[in-house]
DNA sequence: ATAGTAGTTGAAAGGTTGTTCAACCAATCA
DNA sequence: TGATTGGTTGAACAACCTTTCAACTACTAT
């Protein structure tokens, strides 16, 4: 199934057919779109970025992260498997100790965009 | 208040003081994790970034965009208004219809990170 | 004037999300 | 072995978010 067939239900009518002819063609299928919503959604909250930010200066564990940011262990390991579950993070464990650390230099360029944006 | 008088509270202790305490140094005020959050709140949705990436082509009005992302001139209305209150686009009245197009080209730079990010 | 259209808005409904709490696992140490 | 510690997990609750629906404004045309 094509994106042209996707339903074009609208309960209004089209004001200027050339233009959404033009742009319809420079458009991603609506799938795209849904996940990069979804990546975004995950620097969405104020505590993952913290430690996404955080995780930038160097690895780190769960009780150090808690510490730093002020939150209970069990709410960063949450937020943690999060960040682990959309390959932010990476991790390696040190007998009962688990040091995390970001996947990619992706998330800083991300991170940094938007405080560019925030400070203009 | 200083972010120093931060509530120190946690449910478990440092573990590595040394690498905490060279790391809180770099650290924002919450403030700015939140403020930062904000922002990819409303990169957070699926047919706001839809709206966003069709805003790229150029500006439209709100029946263009319903049409184009499929969606009710209601839906739409609603989240340019989010758009809008975030200063993340623009708009121009002409008799009965709004145009809206992008703010600045940050919000595009932001976008194209994502993407460049779920492509790999 | 009256009808129709572009757009906005508030409330309601359904879904999603973040933290807390308690229980749990696994590794260490006594 | 038994106690402690770092970390994870599931359920529950509250807060938030997105769409729909219906009502509404404002402009245009007949």
């Amino acid at each position: 199934m094509s994106e042209q067939e996707k339903p074009l239900f609208c309960d209004c009518d089209v004001i200027h057919e050339d233009v959404v002819n033009r742009v319809r063609e420079k458009m991603y299928e609506k799938e795209q779109y849904i996940d990069l919503a979804a990546l975004f959604k995950i620097f969405a909250d104020g505590t993952r970025v913290q430690l996404l930010h955080a995780l930038e200066q160097g690895e780190m564990c769960v009780c150090d992260l808690a510490v730093l940011i002020g939150a209970t262990k069990s709410a960063v390991s949450h937020q943690l498997k999060t960040l682990r579950m959309s390959n932010l993070v990476k991790f390696r464990k040190e007998a009962q100790t688990v040091f995390y650390s970001l996947a990619d230099s992706h998330v800083e360029d991300i991170l940094n965009k938007g405080f560019e944006h925030i400070w203009e």
